[in-house]
This record gives C-alpha cells, sequence and structure tokens, in this order.
DNA sequence: AAGTGGTCTAGACCACGTC
DNA sequence: ACGTGGTCTAGACCACTTG
C-alpha cells in the first residue's frame, strides 16, 4: 500500500479502499475486520484517520462495532414492510435470517403523562411495560418497550412474551389490530440503549413508535422500537384515497 | 467552567453541557454556535474532543452543520405525513416554516436498468429526469430525483417544475397517483449530494423513495427524496385490512 | 487577510473483552 | 495478562468562507 497524500480526505480515500474490499469479497459478511492498528499500518495512515473512514462505513450501513468487540461487515438489510403486520419473528425468518428474542423485563408500572395520552387513560393509572431485545442471526438490533393499558389484559403476567404479542392479545383476550399509526424517526440511541445493544453511544438508530388500534379504534398498546440503523430499510403502500 | 477529569467520555458531558444550554434557551434555534475554538476553551477541552461532543449532537438530531460555516442549532423536526399526498410546498408551510424549491436541472436521459425496472419500461428508453433542491427556511433539508416516462408526458420540457409536480400531472395530463409503494431507507449522504447540501460527505441522510401508480396502475413516476435525517419525523398510518 | 472548520500526526492511557 | 477499541492531548497545515 503506498503513502497517500496529507491533508487530503485521505479518510475518503481509505473508506472506498475498504468499501471495494468488502464488496469485492475480500471481506465477506459478518466477518471481523482486522484490528485498528493493523488496518492502520496496512493501509499506512494513522489510528484516527483510519478510524474516521470506518465510521464513514459505518454510517453507510458497510460496516458495523460492537462496542469494543471491533468492526464487522453487515449483512444485506432487513426489508420491513410496516403495512403487513407480520411480527419480527415471521419477517426475519421469511428473510433467510435467524430472529431471536430476549425479555428484559416486563413490570406494572404508574403511566407518565406521554404515556397516559398514548394509550389514553388517565396519569397515574397502572400500565403494562415490557421490555425485549431482538436479534438477528445473534445480533442484537433493536430495543422494544411495550406500553399496554393493564386494566384492558386481566393476568398478562402469565403470558409467554417471548414470542409475538399480538397472537397474544389476539388468543386470549379476542383483540386484534384494526390499524395503527406509526411515526418513524431518525435518533441517535441514547447511553442505556446502546449499552443493551452492545453498541456506543450515539450510534445511528431509527426509533418506530406505533399506537395500535382495536376494532372499536381503542388503542391495544403503545410501542417503542428502537432500530439499529444498518440493518433497516422500511416498506410501505400508501393507502388508495380515491 | 471547571476542569473535567481525563479519559473518562468527556465528549459525553459536554454534549449533556452544550445540550442544557440549547434546552433552556441560552442557544436558541437556528443560531450559530461559538467557533469551535472558542468553546473548546470555554470548556476546558481540545477542539477534537469538543468535536466529539458536537458530533453526538449533531446525530441526535439538536445541532447541524453548515460544512466550513459553523455549528447551528437545530429547530423542531418536520413532521411529514406520508400518506396524505400534501407535497413539500403545503407541508412546510403548514407547520410555520417557509420552503423554498430550486430546479437544478431536467434533461432527458436513457433508462438505465435500474430505472427501467422502476418505470416498468425498457433500458434505454428515454426518461425525464428532474433534479431539485429543497430548502426549509433558506437551510437545503433535500435533495429529490424524480424521473418519468417521456413518452407518457409530451411537452413536458415547457412546464414549470419549481412548485408541485403532482399539480402539473394532473393539470396537463389528467394523471392522479392512486397509491405509492415506499421505501425508507437510513444511508449516508454522498459526496456529491453531500456537496449540493453544504454537509459533509457521510451525514447522516434518510432516503425516502416513491413508487407512484396512476388509476390504471401504471406507474407514474419514481422519485428519490435525500432528506438530512435531523429534520425529519415521517407519519403514517397503516391501512385498515379488515 | 483573517478566521473558521476539516483533516491529519504521533503519540498516550484507560476500561473492557477475550483468553 | 494481553490486546482491543475508546478516549484524549497538543499540536499542525489546508481549504474554504467571510469580512
Amino acid at each position: 500500500m503506498e503513502k497517500l497524500k496529507k491533508n487530503r480526505r485521505t479518510y475518503l480515500i481509505l473508506r472506498d479502499v475498504i468499501a471495494e474490499k468488502i464488496a469485492s469479497g475480500f471481506y465477506q459478511a459478518n466477518q471481523r475486520l482486522p484490528s485498528e492498528r493493523e488496518l492502520a499500518e496496512e493501509l499506512q495512515t494513522t489510528r484516527l484517520t483510519l478510524r474516521d473512514a470506518l465510521f464513514q462505513l459505518e454510517i453507510e450501513g458497510k460496516v458495523f462495532r460492537m462496542d469494543r468487540r471491533g468492526w464487522y461487515v453487515s449483512g444485506k438489510r432487513l426489508s420491513f414492510d410496516i403495512g403487513l403486520d407480520k411480527g419480527f419473528m415471521t419477517n426475519v425468518s421469511d428473510q433467510g435470517y435467524i430472529p431471536t428474542t430476549e425479555l428484559i423485563f416486563c413490570e406494572e408500572e404508574a403511566a407518565s403523562g406521554m404515556l397516559a395520552e398514548a394509550l389514553n387513560i388517565t396519569k397515574g393509572d397502572p400500565v403494562y411495560h415490557i421490555q425485549r431485545k431482538r436479534s438477528i442471526n445473534n445480533r442484537p438490533v433493536l430495543i422494544e418497550d411495550i406500553y399496554l393499558d393493564l386494566s384492558r389484559y386481566p393476568g398478562l403476567h402469565h403470558a409467554n412474551l417471548d414470542s409475538s404479542l399480538s397472537v397474544v392479545l389476539a388468543d386470549i383476550y379476542g383483540i386484534k389490530v384494526k390499524y395503527s399509526d406509526i411515526q418513524i424517526t431518525p435518533i441517535a440511541f441514547n447511553d442505556l440503549h446502546a449499552k443493551s445493544l452492545h453498541v456506543s453511544p450515539g450510534t445511528p438508530g431509527t426509533l418506530i413508535t406505533r399506537t395500535s388500534y382495536d376494532a372499536d379504534c381503542k388503542v391495544m398498546e403503545f410501542d417503542q422500537e428502537y432500530w439499529l440503523s444498518d440493518v433497516l430499510r422500511v416498506e410501505l403502500r400508501t393507502s388508495n384515497k380515491y
């Protein structure tokens, strides 16, 4: 590797060099890259400049980090059709990946003002808060917070929450989603959520917020999904309004 | 400003200090922050660490950069309801901001393979390519590429493309959008698009791709919008499927 | 012309993951 | 215990924007 020019966007050149090695298959999907010090030496540059190049590739979704574990080559993005209510597990396995869900906690708590508004209840009312971590091929890719109006779902504590919640609500309570209001916001992971996903605080994320309504147009659940941006592509078809 | 501890995520502390000054109104929306060197001195740190803090705030959407011009405090995000086909101009002005559109170019070109597929025509067929830059309160926030099957829209060259394209298509050709297929993908700005928006290459962006269909379910247009992530929140309601 | 942000150098120590 | 990535220092020059 010959010496590159100084002070002239070296990191963009390095970015392209590494991107090319990924495109050509020299580095394979999900493979760990050599250590930063090795790569920097191989490319005749400093660690700092090399890291700039890797950050670029990270934002582009071509590599990802596991905090303090190293850099890995990203796989294909998950295509997430938000109009179908397919659920995470089905959606991921349909695309040939292995999904897993881990329940982090579920507990009763008093509704905050924001939650009360979202669930259309009174502040301080009991809500059921479920937090789950979901992975694709063993890589954690999203943290999900689900909030339910506890008075609507007596005995929910006993249900198995590792799989699809909508199946549970349909089977036990006979309640199905009619439609949902959804917000998609680009965000940065905060320190807590970042830690859960083994990434650095500030990693680019996509927050998908969903308020689901049942056949009576009553709020069924309020849901916040914090996705790592590089794994995701959202798809949808607008409804026909004519 | 007292001296902070070494080697201990100083930049996260600095991030919070600056975020607090923004939240408290000490720094107002759209105001330019002091120069990096000034801020670093004021906060008793190095420019590099200070920049780490600013990058964090950038990913969080709390500040933004104009390339080589400095750091600015972000305003409220634009809420973009993707189900309504309100159009950029109306949408922005409804939320109290001033929208502008600048035509960068429009030209006839031969369809690439990808385009031919999207427009359901044959590779090499003539397409009309329109590129526009759109701004909110004078800040450029998105680059838009529109592709049209030229054989469907004879004489399109003469139309005024500064305003709404859908209005043009409806008024002149009597064609209206029935539904659209949409993809939302987190991306990084490439060097070209970054330059157009006065941001650095690699700035986080959101690509919204839209294929619009008319009443006969024929493709009307294919559209790629490259948004700066920090200005945007996408909203939608899933269609009722029961 | 001055000042700014953008990039880069050549180191260093720390906390954590892995063995 | 070792190596890794994460963070930080104290500079420097360049390209560009602004006055």
